[in-house]
DNA sequence: CAGCAATGTTTACATTTGTAATCGTTATGA
DNA sequence: TCATAACGATTACAAATGTAAACATTGCTG
């Protein structure tokens, strides 16, 4: 027995969309499109075929409001972001999650401040 | 002035192909195939046509071998690498590196062993 | 020399994604 | 009450992607 099916993909443009419904919690389409729509300059027709999409993906829900709807997330952000982080992981360095880490060091993406941080989260998690 | 163009997005299948080429350096079509059609259940021509849209987007270049062609890599791995990362980064954790880090830490995606391994590239950074 | 086999090139076609217009319904303001 | 605005649903269409067949060329084998 699966949680539901399989996690439907969601592509980029859907991310930007679960940015916003992760960010509020719920919102209708205009409110969404009033989030995403000046920045990445998508018409509201945009915004609602990819609402449509997430919720054909089950990645989101519908509850009526008057005759509107609102939508909210049905997966949660972290797992998202969970899933999305180990297909990396997986796809480029092994699954080795250390060999990203290094590869993040040795590239410079990490900056003296991020490596003390990441240093403490590491104390705080063995003990 | 720019290294090239703007480097092509490269898809997933592509990239399974990039990885091959990477690792042998150089290799023909059906070398390629060898090593990639087996496990995705490809057939050669799939290779062949995501060779050429490799040519197109100028990640490998073609060197007549005899009447073959073999094929080489002209972006690095870890450029590769780094920059699918950081769009990962960019796109899921704000760009901060520390972040993602922190993720995998927390949901377990790194082990003991992870962690010890992570502290001691840490450490040999700051020295 | 005649096919065949190996190869690159061209063409094909379905699916996904990005981006949006159009349609049908309904609440709402004139 | 009637037009209109606000919505969701349906349909559209191009580009990217996955997957591959058909075609053309050419060295090789019998």
């Amino acid at each position: 027995m699966r949680k539901t099916d399989q996690p439907e993909r969601i592509s980029e443009a859907e991310h930007a969309v679960m940015e916003v419904l992760w960010d509020r919690g719920t919102a209708s389409a205009s409110e969404v499109c009033g989030s995403v729509c000046e920045t990445r300059d998508w018409s509201l027709a945009t915004v609602k075929t990819l609402l449509s999409r997430l919720v054909q993906k089950g990645a989101i829900e519908t509850k009526p409001d008057g005759r509107r709807f609102l939508y909210s997330p049905l997966i949660a952000r972290a797992d998202y972001v969970g899933g999305e982080s180990r297909r990396l992981v997986d796809r480029l360095f092994g699954g080795r999650a250390a060999s990203l880490v290094a590869h993040l060091a040795q590239t410079e993406a990490l900056s003296e401040d991020d490596v003390s941080e990441i240093e403490a989260l590491l104390k705080e998690l063995k003990s």
